[in-house]
DNA sequence: TCGTTAAATTGACTTGTTCCAGAAAAGGTG
DNA sequence: CACCTTTTCTGGAACAAGTCAATTTAACGA
């Protein structure tokens, strides 16, 4: 749960982005900051339990109007539902557990996006880099399985 | 359309990783040589031409067994269905076209595998590091939207 | 406080993929 | 060649994630 410090900086965020400020788009956020890389599902599931009754439309319309405003990323690893994150000034990247499908951030490690360069471009225009590692998470190689979070496919 | 030299090597290679040769394989095969990153749907339309009635299942069935035998590599760009290619002894990476879809490939700038290191592992054992090139085509660019391929979603 | 317009609601729908059952047709082995 | 097993078939049903469309509700600037 956001402090009012935490909402009205939030706010301040929507408007400066052109958009209205709403319970859900409020709580959309304060979702997103407690629980970075969680899916459209698990968002709406949380919103639920601060604002009651929300529909599932329009979590995907504030998201989509996030991601559209540039305050929201949204990731989609392959086996995955989308995944959401409010971290978007920095190019980073991420690490995807193979077996939970458990998302964790890792900083670029060239600093500047794209931060990698093909070393052919095949005639494309190139406006971003994005590198997923694929592994296994710690609790997933020892207490294998069962562990949180959702399986991959 | 193989030759039948290519028929027989394919053949040989499925025989190598414990598979059997049936019609549908090799057709499958001969498609994605023709087309790489064809999306199981262009797979199974193609292998219709050549063989006529083909299910649904039977190309899924095929391309699993593939995957799983590692003759066939599966990417999944975000926003777009699954798409196969036969590519699968180096670690090559992707660059996709955010207009169109249409998928490349690009030489690992590094080399061997997992190609590049996460600067801080968070607990995670990395298998691999996928690399995906996001941009737009030059057709996409030149001729603007109606070029081949499958639009974005 | 009012009107404009963006946002939320509801519910049906699409897409890509998987699973299921039983029957038919191949492939490989002896 | 005959047999056993795997693969493929038809066809449907189910699935999850996401989208569309029409209507109602609410935000916010005038």
């Amino acid at each position: 749960m956001a402090t009012d410090r935490e909402t009205a900086s939030r706010a301040a965020g929507l408007r400066g982005a052109g958009l209205r400020v709403t319970g859900p788009r409020l709580a959309v956020l304060d979702v997103l900051a407690e629980h970075p890389h969680a899916t459209a599902d698990a968002v709406a599931e949380q919103v639920r339990t601060r604002l009651g009754t929300v529909s599932k439309q329009a979590i995907y319309d504030v998201l989509a109007a996030f991601v559209a405003a540039g305050l929201v990323r949204r990731i989609e690893p392959a086996g995955s539902p989308a995944r959401f994150e409010t971290r978007t000034a920095d190019n980073h990247h991420h690490l995807v557990c193979r077996a939970c499908g458990r998302v964790a951030d890792v900083d670029c490690v060239t600093g500047a996006r794209p931060c990698l360069e093909p070393s052919d471009d095949a005639g494309f225009v190139i406006e971003e880099a994005e590198v997923v590692f694929w592994g296994v998470c710690r609790d997933c190689r020892s207490g294998d399985s069962r562990s949180a979070g959702v399986p991959a496919r």
